[in-house]
DNA sequence: TGAGTTAGAGTCATCCTGACTTTTACTCGC
DNA sequence: GCGAGTAAAAGTCAGGATGACTCTAACTCA
């Protein structure tokens, strides 16, 4: 009899429907990666293969109970550094999944976080073979609902890259207009016109020219930008302009 | 090791930090009453006193453990009928709430919903008196981080005004477009042109003019109108459409 | 040196928004 | 019964944002 944390009341019910359900942590992370096709930026996750049973052999989202001493936020960044060893960019409550039916033998509670990361190298290259990367829109069949939970967070992403300052966060320090374009066309899943997509950008108050070009294309070089705003978050300290849902 | 959401581990910690958090799930409730100094809608909330430690005698949140066999929008639904008697006209997940430091004893996690409602006469008057109506803006010290819940859940409230179709869930079946905007103005705090909230409504979709005028003012007898958009709801079954967060 | 390429600036029509004016249709007081 | 008062409903107008498009700038490569 695990996880009898309180008093439940002491009826006449079985044993199995007095436990409470268990909680556990899980972690959408998303990062671009060029289509092996097209060699555009794509949106991809890294998976994790479950050994046990439930769903033994299936991909599932990185996760794991939470630690008594540790808050929900570090708990997801704790899956984050276990899975990729990178650090989250963004790092956002997604969602808490609880339905009855969503696990087959004991209850789980799901909180779901989602992250933005830039993957290096290494983490690219993981030495655990129980982890890889998939692309987001096609992921494969996964454990639980796990798909839905994926699904609902490249919506949530899509949303905050519409009405949020999220893009900066897939891309390093410095960047040019070209290369914030593609990555808005690559979350968003269509293309946008340079022209008008500049001129936001000016309007834009916490984006900002460098004196610094891009040399070597054989083209006029672009100037690079930096992003001056603070990296927005959710809910504890500051709150997210518009929408989320 | 990942997704092991039984086994805690064996290791020489105390007991105290072995016991995972519990989980419990707690419904902020709004409502529209006329404040009683202007006599204009405004946003209330009901609230339950605390009967026990810790913050015995406070005003908190209605909320309680989840239920074994109930999902959690079930337990938030029930909260909302076992404080208020009511069935929520708006019913969606706020936040889950897991800091280390928001309860002093045994660790709480809380997913927190919010719910909208109309109250009759018999839900305004409970005869519980530790239960009563508070107004959002303004609730009073509240038990445990229920402060900062409120306010976030106001927030979202308002959010959920302007970016979607949620103000009917405040109203009856029938509403004059005064009525309509008498809402928007009570929850987002600043009046609105009422010229230029007509104009936008007739370009909405979802509402519909009806033959009925209301009869009785000392003017022009105003149009009633339907809404005959769905019901939204944030995650499972249909998507919000934009921005939540 | 010219062709090719993308960066960046600029143009134009359209839609949306906020602020405002005018007309309509009722009730109430005289 | 008639004018004053009131809010509903429609209409007007300027400014800002947006989508589609054209034109010029600045580089590389053959």
């Amino acid at each position: 009899m695990v996880h009898q944390h309180n008093v439940y009341g002491n009826g006449n019910v079985s044993e199995r429907a007095r436990q409470p359900p268990s909680l556990a942590i899980s972690t959408v992370i998303f990062a671009l990666r060029p289509d092996p096709v097209t060699g555009r930026p794509a949106v991809w996750l890294p998976l994790v293969r479950r050994v046990r049973e439930p769903f033994g052999g299936l991909w599932a989202l990185p996760g794991g109970p939470l630690g008594a001493q540790e808050s929900l936020q570090e708990a997801a960044a704790g899956n984050l550094a276990q899975t990729t060893g990178l650090a989250p960019q963004y790092l956002e409550q997604l969602y808490a999944f609880g339905g009855t039916g969503r696990s087959p033998s004991p209850r789980v509670v799901s909180i779901v976080y989602w992250a933005l990361v830039q993957p290096d190298e290494a983490a690219l290259r993981p030495r655990d073979e129980n982890v890889a990367w998939f692309p987001a829109e096609r992921p494969g069949d996964l454990a639980f609902d796990h798909n839905e939970i994926v699904e609902y967070a490249l919506w949530r992403l899509r949303n905050r890259m519409e009405y949020g300052s999220i893009a900066y966060a897939f891309l390093g320090r410095t960047f040019t207009l070209a290369q914030l374009r593609e990555v808005y066309e690559a979350v968003l899943g269509r293309e946008l016109e340079p022209g008008n997509f500049r001129r936001q950008l000016r309007s834009a108050p916490d984006i900002e020219a460098t004196d610094d070009y891009v040399q070597g294309g054989r083209h006029r070089p672009p100037r690079l930008y930096r992003y001056t705003g603070a990296t927005p978050q959710s809910h504890p300290a500051g709150s997210n302009e518009s929408s989320e849902s």
